[in-house]
DNA sequence: GTTATAGTGAAACGAGCGGTACAGAACATT
DNA sequence: AATGTTCTGTACCGCTCGTTTCACTATAAC
């Protein structure tokens, strides 16, 4: 009963993701949040409550579509050296895809390693939860492989990941050079077939 | 000719350096920075121009009083496992040395990669030129140990350097244990003296 | 002691912020 | 068609931001 919203809740909170990105919480405007979307803020508010839903809102869709299909091929039952490979191969790619003029934008939750999170601790979590479930997945595929200094592979291989993303706003080859390396060490660690 | 200023710019920009280190360049306010520096804005202004100057004035202050000492055991001539060892190990104590109450704010400038250095050349330039000095000081030192993989073992390093000071406002524990990581890799490619 | 110069403090500036009030528009239900 | 409910656009709220103004104070030079 009543009218009937009049934007697809999908595309918006993805318009919204995309600002909360490249510009981060804090940098996001009300302003630039209605110009991205095409909705007005009322309607924002009506629908997600605050600028703080919407952004938490923005985090989950990125969750669901940006991280959760990359790690897949890592968290499947008998993934080894080929997910590994195709992880940080598809990633390199996407970092060097980008056109240098185009915002540097990284990884949403690394970005908000170094803002938000430092100071809110929900925040922090979703920042914790997302390491987490990287090292696990690393870890999950590396088990396909020689069981040596597993915990200090998880680590290193997690650790060039985040900071491809840190650099992915400063310097986009090597950021990409950071992934080439992350390959190299999966095959130097697992025989190739 | 004139009235002396009554304050010291060493320990003001210190201070508003810390300010900017816990805060973040957009999340100090002036009224932050006059509280933590006891120096009136009108005087601030009059000294460094405006906030971006005081900021610029305070990552000097870092690069010199934080980066540069720590860096240079690496950059010495003949350095070599010993001083990799002691930069990771020196790294994780003050890492591990916050309590847990207290501010966790891991790299100025690694903070900076995420924040201001992504729509700013200035900043993004500092961020740059401090990632490439860590490269050549830990290249500096691995060129005392077997001449293997090189390239590939500079970047293994400064990434777990870099995502360790990103992690230290995340999850302290875990970012020690990416320096301790780090201090193992250097034990396994340097044979012990 | 007078004067010129420079640092300091209080107050206020305009701009932009996140958030809200309210009237009107659009729809489901009756 | 009438009604009740929900969504939307405008206009505005109070607040905080970085910055500036200006009167006042303190010092150096003469």
């Amino acid at each position: 009963m009543g009218r009937l919203q009049t934007f697809d809740s999908t595309t918006v909170v993805q318009s919204a993701r995309d600002v909360f990105w490249d510009l981060g919480y804090d940098g996001a405007s009300l302003a630039d949040l209605e110009a991205a979307t095409g909705v007005n803020r009322s309607s924002l508010y009506h629908a997600f409550g605050s600028k703080r839903g919407l952004f938490d809102a923005a985090v989950a869709d990125y969750r669901d579509t940006v991280i959760s299909p990359r790690l897949r091929g890592l968290q499947a039952d008998g993934a080894g050296r080929r997910e590994l490979l195709a992880y940080f191969d598809e990633l390199r790619e996407a970092v060097a895809a980008l056109p240098l003029d185009s915002p540097r934008r990284g990884c949403l939750l690394v970005n908000c390693a170094t803002g938000l999170a430092t100071h809110d601790e929900p925040a922090r979590e979703v920042v914790e939860a997302y390491r987490t479930e990287l090292a696990a997945a690393l870890r999950n595929a590396l088990a396909g492989g020689p069981a040596e200094n597993t915990d200090e592979r998880v680590r290193t291989l997690a650790s060039l990941s985040m900071s491809a993303m840190l650099l992915a706003r400063v310097n986009a080859a090597e950021s990409a050079a950071l992934l080439s390396t992350a390959a190299d060490q999966v095959r130097a660690w697992f025989p190739a077939p």
